[in-house]
DNA sequence: ATACTCATGTAAGCTGTTACATGATTCT
DNA sequence: AGAATCATGTAACAGCTTACATGAGTAT
């Protein structure tokens, strides 16, 4: 079994007490979820499938006639997590980003139209943010350590985002008003 | 047909003149690779489904026995692109990332080793920002325009990707050389 | 001659999603 | 009593990738 990025995820939430399929995917939904997300549609083969090959041992732990699945890192998970931390090769970096391909193509509309892309973008990128602050800084905070400065990251792009396409609107917003006299 | 961003990247290449299927994937990867990326196996059958459904049409203009197909919009193909970069949905913004996975899950080794991982982050960062300077951003400058603009955003993305990482490295070593006496 | 670029396409497979199916426990 | 949360899983499908298959034109 090729162990993928989203294999690591889950031996990582293990290694920090995460115990449940269930748990690991609102975990990953208050913490990860902005630059790794997850489904449970996802969680629940690739944890059977990591058993399978031996990173990680399940007990079954039910709750009262809840059934419920407590997962523990193998010595073999515990190894090929720290390797994965440890190591040099390059790490996957993708952006499926359809406002900047938006903003790419902005030149088949008026400038008018373009601005109002614009401020679109800017007033999306401090939702995002907002809700950043509000759902996974808080979180990340009671948690400390590195969690917290990779929530920080998140907090500290959309900020920076937000600021990007601020200036990128007073820019237009300028060209439009100087061709009007 | 319901039409994807990736739809609507081949439509708009369509309608900024670009003519093959093989030149759209040429000119992806020198423009909008960076936040949206296509292959040669996802451009095909694509603009044989987008002609199916109307959006674009195509004309045989082989280069001597080399067989090459020409795309061009249709009236609803124009209106579907049209349409889309002036809608209100909330544009899809996906991040695949990781390293900042990596950094999340740093607690796990000694102070040194996550101040490695940082400077590895740090370092390809400055990377990628070189290999966009130098690949993507001159095509973009002979172009102008909003292309132009977005191969900005991207070029201080990365600027300021690998400036977070080096904030982040001086106070991670600031802690590490404290902590020596 | 040889290598690179132009050009089109398909087959198999990987990764992930949404929706379905089921039910217990806990909170209001 | 009803809603939300905890909990596990599967089926079907969407979107995309790598590798295969083929060959002409162009530059060194």
């Amino acid at each position: 079994m090729r162990l993928k990025p989203s294999s690591y995820l889950i031996l990582g939430m293990l290694e920090r007490g995460v115990e449940t399929g269930y748990a690991i995917k609102r975990t990953v939904d208050l913490s990860t979820r902005f630059f790794w997300s997850a489904s449970l549609a996802q969680v629940y083969p690739e944890l059977a499938a990591l058993e399978e090959s031996g990173y990680v041992l399940s007990a079954d732990e039910p709750q009262g006639a809840r059934p419920r699945k407590v997962y523990q890192l193998t010595d073999k998970g515990r190894a090929a997590h720290s390797e994965w931390l440890r190591s040099e090769r390059t790490p996957h970096l993708e952006f499926r980003d359809e406002g900047i391909l938006r903003l790419f193509f902005a030149d088949a509309m008026e400038p008018g139209e373009a601005l109002e892309l614009v401020k679109r973008l800017r007033s999306r990128a401090e939702e995002i943010g907002r809700d950043f602050r509000a759902e996974i800084l808080p979180v990340a905070q009671s948690v400390g350590g590195f969690p917290l400065i990779a929530a920080r990251e998140g907090a500290d792009y959309f900020a920076w985002r937000a600021s990007w396409f601020r200036k990128l609107e007073t820019e237009l917003a300028d060209e439009l008003g100087g061709r009007g006299r």
